[in-house]
DNA sequence: CATATGACGACAA
DNA sequence: ATTGTCGCCATAT
């Protein structure tokens, strides 16, 4: 079975979001720039949606540039998230995360660890 | 090929 | 702080 490029794609983003760590979150646009895909916020959202059944990927510690769960307020996907980051001891006021204080900020040498480009046969 | 749609983001009022 | 607009880009129809 051939991978698509699409496959592969999602794969370094799911593969990007495990390397968050706990306590921690990360916006869809980080991620995206982090996966090597310029400008490929949606893509993240559109690999969020398609996470394979049994996955070990902490999709919850992904939220908006402004702190904002993506998901409408109330739903029940919104609670779920809300919930497990709270889990982490990541505070919600109002809302909304504090980017500035648990803004996830990788390493110089833990990206190094991983270049983008390294990640064709995983 | 033309539109519509999103778990987005930056920016102007 | 809010809201609207536009850019972005893979998919769906």
């Amino acid at each position: 079975m051939m991978k698509t490029s699409t496959q592969k794609r999602n794969e370094r983003i799911w593969s990007t979001i495990r390397d968050i760590p706990p306590g921690c979150v990360a916006s869809y646009g980080q991620i995206a720039e982090i996966a090597g895909i310029r400008r490929g916020a949606r893509q993240v959202g559109y690999a969020l949606r398609h996470l394979p059944r049994g996955h070990d990927v902490p999709w919850f510690r992904v939220i908006t540039a402004s702190g904002k769960i993506a998901f409408e307020h109330g739903s029940d996907a919104f609670n779920e998230q809300a919930k497990r980051l709270m889990m982490e001891d990541v505070a919600i006021l109002k809302g909304r995360v504090d980017m500035k204080k648990y803004r996830w900020q990788p390493d110089l040498d833990e990206l190094l660890w991983k270049p983008s480009d390294a990640w064709d046969d995983e």
